[in-house]
DNA sequence: TAGGCCCTGGACAACGTTGTCAGGGGAATG
DNA sequence: CATTCCCCTGACAACGTTGTCCAGGGCCTA
């Protein structure tokens, strides 16, 4: 029997959605629901067994439950043997949150970045767990969307729950709010950009030093006329690899036309602008250099249409760019992450010395973009 | 001055690794530290003020300061003034560890997904977290590995953070341990391979039906001889393809060579052998359907360098798959996640429904790889 | 002017755990 | 047999916050 909604939905009709008789429940496009189970009962929801009622089941005192959860020794095999059939048949699990509250740690850690969905802060995110998981750490994560209000608000929400340590994507200029956390004791490290007015941890990758060999090499491929699509001029990141493509056209000693530069967001339509503008009038350019992964992959889409092949070399690998003979420079997301972790956890361990800026090199990866000739050569 | 190891090293060497003077720290290879910060004095540590500081200071109770932390109402602007001042001079942050144990929530999910460096997981994740963030939750992530035993320890240790709800994407068979978990009210989704041995709600792609229509497709243009290679065979979704690809194969009236078939590690190594396989002997497949996003990479890869031309369909969207060319099944990621948060948070919000098993529909793009006809066709 | 009501502020207990400390009982020793 | 010592166990306070409840004071009304 179809939902009176659904059925006289087109739209689903076109996509075929069926419901089980029953609840109707709100379904969104091309979403079916396909079976339903006997309904639950008998929950006392949220109320769970604690220690005291554990140890007044196995007859012993509360601080013996909390020995044997804890694996505390002074605690006769028989007593233990209570306890836990006690804990067993409760289904008693320890509030981590009482503990924390009593111990002064969470073991966990924050990580603040820009997009978990983009493909660079994947492994990145990945990374700094598997230190965690190390360390035996939880990690939570949160996306700042770029907004700097965004970051700060998920930053002070994790110190809120008392994170042990924070790693940060800084998406802000101004990190002073972080001050009074600091000194309080959260072990922070910032990570890919710097942190802006305030003395802390810092790993990056060599934006400006690999920006500059990506351009010598388009350059020592022929070219002499270099277009630079960047990422918006608030990001540091941005900022250095346009820094150094100039320093690498002025290392050849190569003029630039400002038409050639075009920093800005990497939404494609932008980039595609950008792109058209400096590859049309009298003086086009022979070669491009994009900012970052996402403006590589606009531009491949773009250059792949046209007569006059355009020489390209990308900052940060992509996944299939081998296939697609794609020139990068390739920074380690995941050395980035793991790296900063490392920094973290040997702070939170009671290491103290003084912040460091630490840069990771980046890696020329010529695959066939990046060696076509301009035209004429 | 170089550290002794470090210059001693060729690797670190021939990397141009400095370090300023100061402490030496362990770099990993590449790793170049270009500043340092003066050093951090006056800390204590780990002594953050609480609301009875704050009460202290600004000369009211206990109980007021937290009527203006949460922005309860009665209270005098005056006296808000002097806590707000109070609460700004000593940097105080609410402890959330402390209200989450008053409380009983703890307005955080968790998230338990297979490897969040896989391109189909970020989206999935960014997906929830955006639904988490409407409902003012927190999302803490961790990654099973595909491992069983590391799926259940990372839901229980989530379980004993007292997370509201869980969303769990499977690795394992059997989640009968979840059960109390569950009777004591932490809402749990699985997302993307159902659950086991359990009644919960699940949210999946239609794996089946996709691979079906995938496989059905190769055969529309004019192959025979089909391949498929898939993920392990405990893995849900690998399965359920496999039983797409044999559904289509019988559909036409085909039979299947067992040798075309293959389940196992996405590790590139293993595709390639079993490709090999399937491609070599006297009557080799004509067209290749891969399971999921990894195998479709590597099939790419390697088909690429073959002469005979061998069509390839492929479960999940990869980025640039459209310029390669590559015809896929695409499933929506982080429709999945949103579906499966807003379930979470529908049941969170005191919805009490029986569990149901939603589906969602997946579409076959086509973009050139799947087209290819059969050699002689 | 007296009574009552509302508004503000604070004292206190409770959330579930862990650290401290002290008591009791059994074994070993004089 | 008495004493000492050690091991096991449990009572109690504390972690920092919020919910409950009550007191005091100001203002309005009869």
């Amino acid at each position: 029997m179809l939902d009176a909604t659904a059925s006289h939905s087109p739209k689903a009709c076109a996509r075929n959605i069926r419901q089980v008789p029953g609840r109707a429940l709100p379904t969104t496009t091309g979403q079916r629901i396909v079976a339903e189970f006997a309904r639950r009962t008998d929950t006392r929801y949220g109320n769970r067994p604690t220690m005291k009622d554990v140890a007044a089941r196995a007859g012993v005192g509360l601080k013996t439950v909390s020995r044997v959860v804890n694996g505390e020794p002074g605690v006769t095999p028989d007593t233990e043997r209570r306890v836990q059939e006690a804990i067993e048949a409760l289904g008693f699990r320890r509030n981590d949150s009482a503990r924390v509250l009593r111990k002064g740690r969470t073991a966990s850690i924050g990580l603040v970045l820009e997009d978990l969905a983009d493909p660079f802060y994947g492994p990145l995110s990945r990374a700094v767990e598997e230190v965690a998981r190390a360390h035996g750490a939880l990690l939570i994560n949160g996306s700042s969307a770029e907004d700097p209000d965004r970051e700060q608000e998920l930053v002070l929400a994790l110190c809120a729950r008392r994170v042990d340590g924070l790693i940060v994507i800084p998406a802000g200029h101004d990190h002073r709010y972080l001050e009074p956390e600091i000194k309080a004791g959260v072990a922070t490290v910032f990570v890919d950009r710097p942190a802006g007015r305030i003395d802390a941890d810092v790993v990056l990758s060599d934006s400006f030093g690999g920006a500059r060999e990506g351009v010598a090499h388009l350059i020592a491929h022929g070219h002499r006329r270099i277009g630079f699509i960047g990422d918006q001029p608030r990001i540091h990141t941005a900022v250095e690899r346009l820094r150094g493509y100039r320093a690498a056209m002025e290392d050849a000693g190569l003029p630039v036309d400002e038409r050639w530069v075009s920093l800005g967001s990497t939404d494609p339509a932008r980039v595609t602008a950008a792109a058209e503008e400096m590859l049309s009038g009298p003086e086009p350019v022979t070669a491009v250099f994009a900012g970052n992964n996402r403006v590589t992959v606009t531009a491949v889409r773009l250059l792949a249409g046209r007569d006059v092949p355009v020489a390209l070399v990308g900052f940060d690998d992509i996944e299939l760019a081998d296939l697609l003979g794609i020139t990068v420079i390739a920074q380690d997301a995941a050395a980035l992450g793991r790296t900063a972790a490392e920094r973290l956890f040997r702070r939170l361990d009671g290491v103290s010395e003084a912040p460091a800026q630490v840069e990771l090199t980046t890696k020329l990866l010529a695959r066939g973009s990046g060696e076509v000739p301009p035209p004429g050569a």
